[in-house]
RNA sequence: GCGGAUAUGGCGUAAUUGGUAGCCGCGCCAGACUUAGGAUCUGGUGACGAAAGUCGUGGGGGUUCGAGUCCCCCUAUCCGCACCA
């Protein structure tokens, strides 16, 4: 029988259904290996040829696993909830739930087409209420928990309420805002229960709050920081601006240290780690509090010890900042505010009322885009005010700028215009002085006046710097932290850059919060209550009060309590999903705690880089809060990352005439002036373009007209995103119909190394097709009929058998398919030319091809006699004595240039080698007679001859 | 600006980790079978050269008997972060 992949691929694939092949137990006596894709967001699009590579990768593993033993656990579901559902719904009327379904159906029909080993009983869908309640669960889990800052951990907040009760907040010691006001257990007791509840909110994990958001109005909902980039939405590229509003967020910030620390127990990449380290924005220094300089109009105002002492320093007037370097407090001889800093208003001296108020004014009101394009314009205002330096003793004047964000530290800095770039451009710009304090080792101290840049202050010693002076750099930061703590005023402390993540959303289309409003103050549903359904609406967009969508909801409300109107984000459904595939039909609880256990983690998680900051972070937040309530045993959810790289498009390309409807070939195209114009890849074959076919393409070609070289048309071509914008989509139906399943998996393997990004070449997948051909004529006579012989095979088809298994089997734990490929493409090539057929050859070789070609591998693993299917047979092992040789082709090289090949025995010694070699005939030519000062023999390497 | 990665034929890539650079495939060239080929099979294919040979892994230095691989400097491209105090 000829090579019919499409009667075979169906074949098989209807019996690993019909078997359910790749189910996983939840018990089992063999290892457990999870092995997790990121589970896709079902797009109106479909899929293409680049989004099955990394499903592919996995399902490599995920079949060799299974045949070495392992109890392979192999999930896939859906991301379903998500903006471009509801902005179809939007657009048309369509209720979002009716499109993503179909939208999964279709990825699903094209997923089975590849012969992916998932076990589809487990299939998840984040939009589902059965999976959504688990969702809402976590939120009121998070909501009803605070994080213990000296445990580490995440408790439930009825602890807190018990140490409130007893000693009111002083002792605490957990994450909270910045705004949490001191009590006793008497002021708590006295309290009422909605200022109970407003000083809770404060600590959950979960809490609503004003904040500071990123407004996108176009989207007509707030995002998340990973959300927005350059001052615009991800999704869509719509401006996004700073806006105060009442939000949920989830308090990540208190995970920051175990989040950070968690990286260095995972294989992932360094580059990914570094990104999450970067986004997490660790950095150690100082929280020191400037006391603002009462009414006097001296420059150095002695005794701030005892003016500091006159009370408690929240008395005295005084603002926070932080500092990496405490130790070049003595060249601050500025502060700057922040536009959104609270303290402005108050210090501000009724003479630069004005002025002040319009800078904020201004500054609140640039965009963050506009922003972020003007970073080098300095601008800023003086307030009148001043503040002393507590070590100098000097009176520095406060101004207010915005190069100072109000989302990172406290808002407000000490200036050190001679270290640091941004304080030095400002000192210029409004003339203030410029004070030098750390010196560079082996450099003289300098006029500051003729410095056109800040000084590198990363090393050297102090100088201009009191008791500091000759300390080190490090040295005197530790010193002047002590001091500051003495004084108390300042604090070792450490700093993150990552916010809390904004948990709401006002949009339709994802998770309600279980949450009602009861006197104003919220309260979450008992969690008997889940899932909270999503709400019926008529219409999806916002009310015409600027409401979200669900106040359109009739009877939005629990116990005649209104319901919360937000939903959460994208997000929200993916971070807890790889537990619920893990016992994903239990209606009791999450997951079960044996389910847990013995699945553990994921051991491969195969998926784009895309989620760096986003999923990954809040996936392990997630998963760390669960793991300190005792539900997730491990605490890092993805124990192994890879990240697979994109496949780009081959877009083809024809050169229009300026002007005209004439089309001139590539290699002509410089006589003339032309727009390249994209031309669909499909009607063009190896760069020539079908005319015939461009013409009927779109009326416009219609009457083209041509000028050819050579009598036909050659296209250009670039590397671009895949997209149907540019006309180089492959979709991966297609080639399945044309070449097969197996050709598609092999071809997207031999591509090149999985993590990295390479253009699809519409040409090269033939050469895999052939191979195929040429694997399945390997089991064939010349008549095509099935013809395995029980012979013994030579030793040259075991050499070749085993070389191949073992470089597979090594090729296949480091992901490194494409040098797998191709050892199939050599091992075939040379059994073909020994023309081996017998099984003691072909019976392994098929083993070791099935994790790659499934579906060819069953049909000859049949054909051969085997009932069972191969999915659970055993993957072949290699065998050293297969492979030894006993001769070895030493490179002979002159001066390390290599001329010619000489073969010895391996046991030959490194002087009798020498001896042969020098008398060769070769080596006599190459000698011209001179005796070598040298001769280097590496034994099973190289020989190589100095003159 | 900071951090990370990458750079090898016309193209995608490979190189036992310091030891014969270019495996495998595409493309290209030639041949076979064919009425025909955009099918199939066989052979060739880094550049220059008639050949002997010379040159050759982004560029420049270095270490070494020997460097695509190690070290230093530079260039280009991609990615992440970016007024982060």
């Amino acid at each position: 029988m000829e090579y019919n992949f499409n009667e075979i691929e169906k074949k098989w694939r209807a019996y690993w259904a019909a078997h359910k092949t790749f189910k996983a137990e939840n018990r089992s006596d063999k290892p457990k290996f999870y092995i997790l894709d990121m589970f896709p967001y079902p797009s109106g699009a479909g899929l293409h040829v680049g989004h099955p590579l990394g499903y592919i990768a996995s399902d490599i593993f995920a079949r060799y696993k299974r045949m070495k033993g392992f109890n392979v656990l192999h999930p896939m579901g859906y991301d379903a909830y998500g903006l471009p559902a509801e902005q179809y719904a939007i657009q048309t009327g369509q209720h979002p739930a009716i499109t993503t379904e179909r939208n999964i159906n279709r990825y699903r029909e094209q997923l089975d087409l590849l012969g992916l080993s998932f076990d589809w009983d487990r299939e998840v869908r984040t939009c589902d209420p059965s999976y959504y309640k688990w969702t809402q669960w976590t939120f009121i889990q998070l909501f009803k928990h605070y994080y213990d800052e000296k445990l580490q951990k995440a408790r439930p907040i009825a602890e807190l309420v018990s140490q409130f009760e007893a000693d009111g907040n002083a002792q605490v010691n957990a994450s909270c805002d910045e705004k949490t006001p001191d009590f006793s257990a008497d002021e708590w007791k006295n309290f009422s229960e909605k200022e109970k509840q407003e000083i809770l909110m404060h600590y959950r994990l979960a809490y609503l709050s004003d904040s500071m958001v990123n407004w996108c109005a176009d989207l007509g909902t707030v995002l998340a920081n990973d959300e927005v980039i350059n001052g615009v939405s991800v999704r869509g590229g719509y401006p996004v601006e700073r806006k105060l509003m009442k939000q949920w967020s989830l308090r990540i910030t208190a995970y920051a240290e175990r989040l950070l620390r968690g990286l260095d127990q995972v294989e992932w990449t360094d580059s990914l780690k570094e990104i999450q380290r970067n986004w997490i924005g660790r950095s150690e220094g100082a929280s020191v509090w400037f006391p603002i300089a009462e009414k006097s109009n001296a420059d150095v105002l002695p005794g701030v010890q005892a003016y500091i002492n006159q009370a408690s320093l929240h008395a005295v007037p005084a603002f926070e900042i932080f500092t990496t370097r405490p130790d070049t407090i003595f060249g601050v001889t500025f502060m700057v505010l922040c536009p959104e800093h609270e303290m402005i208003a108050q210090i501000t001296t009724p003479e630069q009322k004005a002025e002040v108020e319009a800078y904020v004014t201004w500054a609140k009101n640039r965009s963050e885009r506009e922003r972020q394009a003007e970073v080098k314009k300095v601008s800023g205002v003086f307030t009148g005010a001043y503040a002393v330096n507590p070590l100098t003793e000097t009176r520095i004047p406060i101004w207010v700028s915005d190069y100072v964000l109000a989302g990172y530290g406290t808002g407000a800095v000490m200036a050190v215009p001679a270290h640091d770039s941004r304080d030095f451009a400002f000192a210029r710009h409004f003339n203030l002085p410029i004070r030098q304090v750390v010196l560079p080792e082996g450099e003289q101290p300098t006029d500051t006046d003729t410095w056109t840049e800040s000084k590198d202050s990363k090393s050297g010693v102090c100088i201009n710097s009191g008791f500091i002076d000759g300390m080190p750099v490090k040295k005197a930061i530790t010193a002047v932290i002590d001091r500051l703590v003495e004084m108390g005023i300042g604090e070792r402390k450490v700093n993150y850059r990552l916010r809390d993540a904004i948990f709401s959303r006002q949009r339709y289309w994802g998770e309600p919060f279980p949450v009602y409003y009861k006197d104003g103050y919220p309260c979450v549903l008992d969690e008997s209550e889940l899932p909270l359904l999503l709400p019926e609406i008529d219409t999806y967009q916002p009310t015409a009060t600027g409401e979200p969508p669900l106040a359109r909801a009739k009877n939005w409300e629990y116990k005649g309590y209104p319901l919360d109107y937000n939903t959460m984000p994208g997000f929200a459904g993916s971070n807890g999903y790889y537990l619920r595939y893990m016992d994903p039909h239990n209606d009791q609880c999450y997951f079960s705690k044996e389910a847990n256990e013995y699945w553990r983690n994921v051991d491969l998680y195969v998926g784009g880089i895309e989620h760096a900051t986003g999923h990954l972070l809040y996936s392990r937040f997630w998963n760390k809060f669960l793991h300190d309530l005792g539900m997730s045993c491990v605490e890092e959810p993805y124990h192994k990352l890879v990240n697979q790289g994109m496949i780009q498009g081959r877009s083809s390309f024809v050169y229009r005439i300026k002007g005209s409807n004439k089309y001139v070939s590539l290699h002509l195209k410089d006589e003339y002036e032309t727009d390249p114009i994209h031309v669909d890849i499909n009607i063009v074959d190896n760069d020539v373009l079908d005319i015939e076919k461009f013409r009927q393409w779109r009326p416009e070609f219609a009457g083209a007209e041509f000028i050819l070289e050579e009598g036909k048309y050659i296209c250009g071509w670039e590397i671009e995103k895949m997209s149907k914008s540019m006309f180089n989509v492959q979709n991966p139906d297609d080639i399945v119909e044309k070449q097969g399943a197996d050709t598609l998996r092999m071809y997207e393997m031999f591509l090149g190394p999985l993590e990295q990004s390479k253009p699809w070449d519409t040409k090269g997948i033939e050469g895999v097709a052939r191979f195929l051909k040429k694997f399945w004529r390997l089991y064939h006579n010349s008549e095509l009929q099935f013809a395995v012989s029980d012979e013994k095979p030579s030793d040259a088809a075991y050499k070749s058998l085993h070389k191949a298994i073992k470089k597979v089997g090594e090729d296949i734990e480091k992901m490194a398919y494409n040098t797998s490929v191709s050892t199939f493409m050599i091992c075939v090539n040379e059994l073909t030319d020994l023309k081996c057929n017998q099984r003691e050859i072909l019976d392994p070789l098929c083993r070791l091809m099935a994790p790659f070609a499934p579906h060819i591998c069953e049909e000859l693993w049949q054909l051969l006699g085997h009932t069972e299917s191969i999915a659970y047979a055993e993957f072949p092992q290699y065998e050293e004595k297969y492979l030894v040789e006993n001769s070895c082709n030493y490179a002979v090289s002159f001066n390390g240039k290599t001329r010619f090949v000489m073969s010895f025995p391996l046991d030959m010694s490194r002087e009798e080698i020498e001896k042969e070699v020098l008398a060769s005939a070769d080596a006599q030519k190459w000698l011209q007679g001179q005796t070598p000062k040298k001769v280097i023999v590496v034994p099973k390497k190289i020989v190589n001859i100095v003159i």
